[in-house]
DNA sequence: TCCTAATCGAGACGGTACGTCTGGTCTTGAG
DNA sequence: CTCAAGACCAGACGTACCGTCTCGATTAGGA
């Protein structure tokens, strides 16, 4: 029962796979990525790359976050309203910059694909959602925010106008928009 | 200038094409239409179709809405809460309807390629939000509403949180979801 | 029963599709004329041209002809040697030339094509054979020939090295070649 | 340096490529060959046979050759008469067979494409005309033909009439025909 | 030191769809 | 009835990737 018997599996191919995938990815899209292509850059044979890999879109999913290091600062100033402009302003920053616009790219492939889905979902907006979720609840216990919100939800309608606008309207996203966005949904549509 | 020369173009041969696109999407998916799939069963040379659309999305596309009537009557109850609650209600069940989450499959591929994205923002989000702006004006109006809100922006923090979650959670939608929404986007998260 | 009704066919338009066909021949080869083409160039219909030819071939062929005067100087000096070498000379000049070259695609195109062949047979060979013909009777009449031959197998002897050399070797034809051909011919290779 | 990287060759698919070819052929004909009926008939994807061949004209050329095994006898009677006839009466009887009706299209092809002339005439003409040579060259060893005649010349006299009739007259070509010719020739035509 | 088993490159292969092209037919309305 | 215009079906073209497969050449640890 021995596990560790033949050649092993070279790191070096791996990282080679997963650059190339990242560098094409960037270069030309999701779209015109392919395996064989990424197989030519990175000297490797496809049948390596289907080895360890079900397909194109997982190998260019962990090359985009092997590459793109999420820097999360939890912000903690003691105010909710600056807490998540600080929180939500970062996200529309990320995401209006080159390496967050492939994130379009990825989200529209996991509406074909559910592993794509579920990739994004636990590597990029869960963590996020727990930090807000850290900045919502402490806003409660400091007695800023009604203590019957549901989190979840209010989570959703703070960082979905971000996605709405990036996946389907096209509108622009500035800081004027940030900061109505969180004032509005703070205080409420209503007199 | 007689601009009426040579044989006039079929609209039964249209028609038939559009209606197998339309079939093969709702029997498939998006991606696993084919151009020579569609002109099969239609019946139809595969030249007939590139004679009159650019390539595959747009066909799908126009087949969709050719099929999809839109309904959209538009709630006047003289509460903006009532009226909010049956217009993001109707969407609500809509993009969850089985024609409806095709639209999840449109916004992927529109991701890819920016003349779907204008078709469906055309044919689909646009229609809905004056409707939506016709609402929010008339709480304004009544003084439900504050007079300073952005319309544009409260739009999208209401009816983005559906598509957050068809396109990026994965979350179901239930009537409380709804409600929920609108409460607290109404009356916003603060005490 | 009134025979003439309707518009009449019109002969301009024959001679434009005729003429396109051959320029489009002597330009670019047999394989490269298309129905489509000569067509266009004549500012016809295609409809037209499949109205009164069955296909590309019968065009290209009546407009070959048409456009292709061919001068068949009769021989007569008194001897046969002679009204062979001009007659065979003139021959091998012409299938040389451009003009003549069309013939090898002609011939080429006839063995997919029997109409093909029975066109060029009825229309180039015939004639000349019957010239040749004369020659040799004439030939066997003053005592230079054998009364015994085979007019038509001499025929063929004499004239199929051009072809062969034009359809399937590829050699060259000089005029010692020529000269040396007739003369083996009539002498015989023995001794 | 290694030349045998990769996966080798397939003989069997190889094999199976030019076994469809040559029946395909030999069923409808040079024309009605198409490079997706060769593939569907041989089990293979049109991008192999893509692969190894520059296109329909090939495959079916070395089809043709792989499956047509040219029997050469040589003839050696000691009498060139009696040699010729042999030699001539075999290629008459192949060329008026079957398969040997099919050099008919492949000459046919061939005056549109130098590539197919190429290869029938190194794999058909030549390896013939060799042997002819040699019963020519005996013959002249023997005293029975002219010391100065151009064997090439005398080849192409004997050969061409029956090309001619097969590709341009039609004329058949029985024993008799076969007879006379070589006794034409050989004698010449005057007295 | 050799053995064993897995990994890797190269690249052939069967498939499938692409978007283009031409052939030949059919449908208008004008002449 | 003829014709130009041009839509239409049919089907082959040659290309691009897919995902699988066979090779032979490595590359370890264990015998």
């Amino acid at each position: 029962m021995n596990k560790k018997l033949g050649r092993p599996r070279s790191e070096e191919t791996k990282k080679s796979i997963l650059t190339a995938a990242y560098e094409l990815l960037s270069e030309n899209g999701f779209n015109a990525v392919t395996i064989e292509g990424i197989a030519a850059r990175a000297g490797v044979s496809k049948a390596t790359i289907y080895k360890w890999w079900p397909g194109k879109a997982a190998v260019v999913l962990e090359g985009y976050f092997a590459a793109t290091q999420l820097l999360m600062p939890i912000p903690d100033t003691g105010s909710v309203a600056e807490d998540l402009l600080i929180q939500v302003g970062n996200l529309s920053s990320f995401i209006t910059s080159p390496k967050g616009k492939m994130i379009t790219e990825l989200i529209g492939a996991g509406q074909f694909d559910a592993r794509i889905a579920n990739e994004y979902r636990s590597r990029f907006f869960i963590p996020r959602r727990l930090i807000s979720r850290g900045i919502l609840e402490r806003g409660i216990q400091r007695g800023e925010l009604r203590e019957d919100i549901d989190i979840e939800l209010a989570i959703d309608i703070l960082f979905a106008p971000l996605f709405y606008r990036l996946l389907i309207t096209g509108d622009p996203m500035d800081n004027d928009f940030i900061k109505a966005l969180i004032q509005d949904v703070l205080k409420g549509l209503t007199r």
